[in-house]
DNA sequence: AACTTTTCCCAAAACGTTTTGGAAAAAGGA
DNA sequence: TCCTTTTTCCAAAACGTTTTGGGAAAAGTT
């Protein structure tokens, strides 16, 4: 510890310790000052083309690296991008959401910037989390998810002017940026396939009220239903719980067959998919065969249960980056209301969305 | 966006801009100078009791933050720590990492640090991000899971003597820090629990080999076939790939019960159960009365599935809280040999885990 | 030769803190 | 009263960059 940079040092302890070279060495070592290293680096043109060379050379032959604290400090930017997590909102544990992360962070990297990363417990820490980013000028943007119809956060961001980027959309009047999945479109392509095949009773086991993305789900749903001449029957709808995504959904599928006229069919989001597996196998009903079952994201259990299920397959990697590259522009000062993207979500048919039997 | 923050403007465009307050203009209100502002908030005994309530009032009711990144310039400190995942490497997806993640987080926040998320795609990526970080001077410390045999982090990071906690262990001389599980305690454990049951034949699905991991809970396997006077057969055991638990898990199951001497028990990491899941139930046989399962993780689907799954629980989120302290602890100078924790883990008896019939 | 322009470089200031090394004022001791 | 000690404060330096605002030398123009 204690990794004493005093500069003095260099030949001293040779190898000891890390021994990150600084700007000031640097240019001492070129016999240059310190302005016209760091220009060179930056590619100004008012250093000669022969220098700036010999600037590189050198800088890459001794492994500098601008210390971005400094840097920061100068130029007001962290560098630094700020997501919050809520795992115990469940849908995070998934794929799905492993890859909207791998999307981000790649580009991320790209951009030559760090995630930090706030894992929140409930709502009240992850405005906590993210006002501690914010206030603390330790990110230069951020990015939220899992949006609520009325979320607090973007009105907070908008206040204070601070960039942002949305996955997922909220009820918010003033322009901001986001990229969203067409969960409607999805849902009611969904919709219209299963009565398509023939299924005349379709249920909806949706999201947790409260959230932004079951709204779109259901007015696709209940547009796929219209579209095919079919009738909303409120008892084909539930919500489940997030904290308690199998339990819930298992419950409501025992409840769900006791209808004088059960569905033949069921659209759900794939989280909730162990549940309803449970009940159908309680009810002896065969999933795929006695019910056509079509979930939203393209998990690991989906491909690899028997039958296999069919899904609404969201590109999260591609809608990560996304909303880092448009973040970034918002950070450069580009119009928020400018970016606002609905990315299509194509739809994978396998084994368990048949004809009624 | 372009923030400005010359301090001038106090009181300009009231409410207009986010308006943070920092030391200089605080200090220009209380009619003191920014060091004795800075030391009355820092407790220093050097100023007076009186002046340093007066200043923490005003600092509170103007909503003072010190600047993080200048703060860090002078301390030589980016009061940050950094990890990074790996998610192709599966066992990344699972309620158990997301437990450690939150422990991590709860705890680095309580310290009032930051934790930089790298989000790797394979062993070469996870180098160079955490390399980035390290030279990039981003972070005070790093956190490592998902250790291998041989792993070249942790030898990089005691060479440049960087501050470094594993969740997990290596082999490697050189004392280091790291706070692992007692696989070999928990499969010891379960395998002599099988084999009180009256198991003569106990299979094992192991980890991907070249990981830390999987080692001892091989060890803890043969230990507890070896106490239980039972003898170890090679073709009981095979290990399952990261990238595609559930399929490796799959095909083995089937091929296992090719054997003339099937197994009457299998042990395993619960990541790869539905693959194995799906295996049984091809050959017809049933989870927990044809043949008992323990997994280790207790994973979501090991309560939810009927017949429920029979678990070694480790306490991830303790886990990562530990990691944190002894983190904190080695950047603050503490020699890294003497916090090397191995924690204890505990058997859930369900309902896979009854005799032979 | 005397100007003007262009090329190339640099000293100093700034970013917002903390630390260092006093110094003035107050209190205590003779 | 004079000296010593303690209390309370602060100016200046430092952390490692980038930006500002030139300035000297070289090249071009008349």
């Amino acid at each position: 510890m204690f990794l004493e940079q005093s500069g003095n040092r260099i030949g001293f302890g040779e190898g000891f310790k890390s021994m990150t070279i600084n700007l000031k060495q640097l240019s001492k070592l070129l016999k240059l000052s310190p302005t016209t290293v760091s220009r060179a680096l930056a590619d100004y043109p008012d250093v000669s083309a022969k220098t700036r060379a010999r600037v590189k050379q050198m800088a890459i032959q001794q492994g500098y690296q601008p210390n971005p604290v400094a840097r920061g400090l100068q130029k007001g930017k962290t560098e630094t991008i700020g997501i919050v997590i809520t795992p115990e909102q469940n849908y995070f544990s998934d794929t799905f959401f492993i890859d909207l992360l791998s999307g981000i962070s790649n580009q991320i990297t790209r951009a030559g910037y760090e995630l930090i990363l706030g894992v929140a417990s409930d709502e009240e820490h992850e405005m906590q989390s993210m006002r501690r980013m914010v206030e603390g000028k330790r990110v230069d943007g951020m990015i939220l998810t899992l949006i609520r119809e009325q979320d607090p956060r973007v009105g907070y961001l908008l206040d204070r002017d601070f960039p942002f980027v949305l996955y997922g959309r909220t009820r918010e009047t003033r322009p901001y940026a986001f990229v969203d999945m067409d969960g409607k479109q999805a849902f009611e392509k969904a919709c219209t396939y299963l009565a398509g095949l023939g299924h005349r009773r379709i249920a909806l086991l949706n999201g947790e009220p409260g959230f932004m993305f079951p709204v779109g789900c259901r007015e696709g749903y209940e547009s796929g239903l219209f579209l095919s001449g079919l009738e909303l029957d409120p008892d084909l709808i539930q919500e489940w719980k997030h904290k308690d995504p199998s339990q819930s959904s298992y419950r409501w599928t025992l409840e769900l067959f006791k209808n004088d006229n059960p569905p033949t069919a069921i659209l759900f989001q794939t989280e909730a998919v162990n549940g309803i597996f449970k009940g159908l196998d309680e009810l002896n009903l065969q999933p795929g065969k006695d019910v056509a079952l079509i979930g939203y994201d393209d998990l690991e259990i989906a491909r690899i249960h028997r039958p296999s299920l069919s899904v609404l397959r969201p590109q999260a990697k591609e809608a990560g980056q996304r909303v880092v590259n448009i973040l970034m522009e918002v950070i450069k000062g580009e119009d928020p209301g400018k970016f606002q993207e609905i990315h299509q979500v194509e739809m994978v048919i396998r084994e368990t969305s048949l004809p009624p039997s």
